[in-house]
RNA sequence: GGUGGUAUAGCCAAGCGGUAAGGCGCAGGUCUGCAAAACCUUUAUCCUCGGUUCAAUUCCGAGUACCACCUCCA
């Protein structure tokens, strides 16, 4: 079985071969770190962060890094601002990518390159661009020539001549082409600056990406991936820049995820409507967010909305409890039922289901209906007066395989504080004698606590709410 | 002007040439002291109009609506 994924640059699906066997070599566009991530820029995060947990489940051995721009425009800005340096709200931010990352369930990558600790790697490459003739100096600044490089728009797949019309001419142009774009820029009074051939100055945004992929994964990577609104004209000029110094392909596969949008219209700042990760966190279970973001086609876009995050998250309760269910019945189950075999080929068929789903695109969305398939399954096992600990154990064994591949998790045993416990078992006691009101009291009382009791015929459980 | 995307039940969302997965929600039922959890049942003229085909939600054409990229953007 063969992993297949979209390619944009060939706008077809295809089977997934890396360059060499086994290994994958994966850069995934990282943000700039000038605030707190919004929701879309976790989205990239989670999605592409999800194909390296599927494509390690899968045995790949795979290399993922991740960029932080740390120096730019935006936060040149923010830093003005804040009345602070650059590189401390750059390092504030990167904090916080981490935190809110994490807590989205998403694994560090191998390695989180920074544009500043890059600097003498991205003069060299400008400079080779330059000896090249694919670059050339103006004012300070240096631009790259993008009509030299014949195969810009491949990616994208616009013509070069058609680019030209919705291209904006802005004044005091030092270009030589109104296509061209800058690889450094002269440092203007007073900003963060490199000295370089050209004078002071810091990279232009793409040449980072081209510079930094090649140093930790080489000339040809297997996977680049980013956001849809990447594709042109940053990835456009990774390709052009990278290909045109190495004359090798640049990345075999490009992965776009599509946008996310809040109540039906574009996030914007002009609107208003950016959704921090760090706020709704808060208020929401990180892990909801994540499936809810796996819960539609990672290509296809996402509309957001609180609403819709809430049954997200009563759809993963649904998940979890099922989890749960099975794992409560273990106490009480034996070594041998009946129908062991016909369970354990059902479980069997859904894990291979879903692998078989996420193979094809990582169609997360039909993952998950296979783990509300197995979630059917197992209740439904439950039902039975006996049950072995052999399919209790693959049940729970799948269900963890499947949301660790997912980027999520089950929920974790918990011990209840002793005052907790003691009306738990006050209650037991009302309901022996029969005095329900007394133990329905205490029912609220806990509910109220966000604990929720429930009596069982294997005897009572109880969950957070 | 160029490029692309999306339109499927109250909502979310897969699918795709043979007559619609899954989830949330709603309603009814079973179980329960009552609940909870769970199970069962119910819930869709697949945007419109043409065309191709034995057969189209799925392909082609023309529309309509919404969105995005071509400028910083995930």
């Amino acid at each position: 079985m063969s992993v297949k994924l979209y390619n944009t640059l060939t706008r077809k699906k295809e089977t997934f071969i890396p360059i060499e066997e086994g290994k994958v070599k994966m850069y995934v566009c990282g943000p700039t770190v000038y605030n707190y991530i919004h929701i879309g820029n976790a989205r990239p995060a989670i999605v592409f962060d999800t194909v390296r947990r599927h494509l390690q489940y899968r045995g790949y051995d795979v290399m993922y890094v991740s960029n932080f721009t740390d120096v730019d425009d935006k936060l040149i800005r923010a830093a003005n601002e804040l009345g602070e340096e650059v590189p401390a709200v750059a390092e504030r931010f990167i904090e916080a990518y981490f935190e809110d990352t994490e807590a989205l369930g998403c694994q560090r990558a191998d390695v989180h390159p920074r544009v500043t600790e890059n600097i003498e790697l991205i003069v060299a490459f400008i400079s080779e661009l330059v000896n090249k003739g694919f670059a050339y100096e103006s004012g300070g600044d240096v631009y790259y020539r993008t009509r030299k490089f014949d195969g810009y728009g491949k990616l994208s797949h616009q013509s070069i001549d058609e680019l030209k019309v919705g291209a904006r001419i802005g004044a005091g142009e030092k270009k030589d082409d109104a296509l061209d774009f800058v690889l450094w820029k002269a440092a203007k009074e007073g900003e963060i600056s490199w000295s370089s051939p050209w004078g002071e100055g810091r990279p232009g945004w793409h040449i980072e990406c081209s510079a930094m992929a090649r140093k930790y994964l080489g000339d040809s990577i297997d996977i680049h991936a980013g956001g849809q609104d990447l594709a042109f004209p940053h990835h456009e000029n990774e390709i052009a820049q990278s290909e045109a110094l190495t004359e090798k392909p640049f990345a075999r596969y490009w992965l776009h995820n599509g946008y996310i949008n809040i109540d039906n219209e574009k996030m914007s700042k002009s609107l208003g409507n950016f959704v921090l990760v760090h706020d709704i966190i808060k208020e929401v279970d990180p892990q909801v967010l994540r499936f809810f973001m796996l819960s539609v086609h990672y290509r296809n876009p996402v509309n957001y909305n609180r609403e819709l995050l809430d049954s997200a998250a009563a759809s993963l309760d649904r998940l979890k409890i099922a989890y749960d269910n099975v794992k409560h019945r273990k106490a009480s189950s034996t070594d041998l039922t009946e129908n062991n075999d016909q369970w354990l080929e059902k479980i069997e068929a859904h894990h291979t289901r879903f692998l078989q789903e996420m193979d094809d695109d990582f169609n997360t969305a039909n993952a998950i209906s296979v783990l509300f398939d197995l979630s059917k399954d197992a209740n439904v096992y439950l039902l039975e007066d006996h049950t072995a600990t052999a399919v209790l154990d693959a049940f729970l064994s799948k269900f963890e395989d499947m949301f660790f591949v997912l980027g999520l998790q089950v929920k974790q045993e918990e011990l209840l504080d002793e005052d907790i416990d003691a009306l738990i078992q006050e209650r037991n006691e009302a309901r022996k004698n029969r005095d329900f009101a007394r133990a329905d009291s205490i029912r609220d009382q806990l509910k109220d606590m966000n604990i929720i009791l429930e009596d069982t015929a294997q005897g009572i459980r109880w969950r957070r709410g």
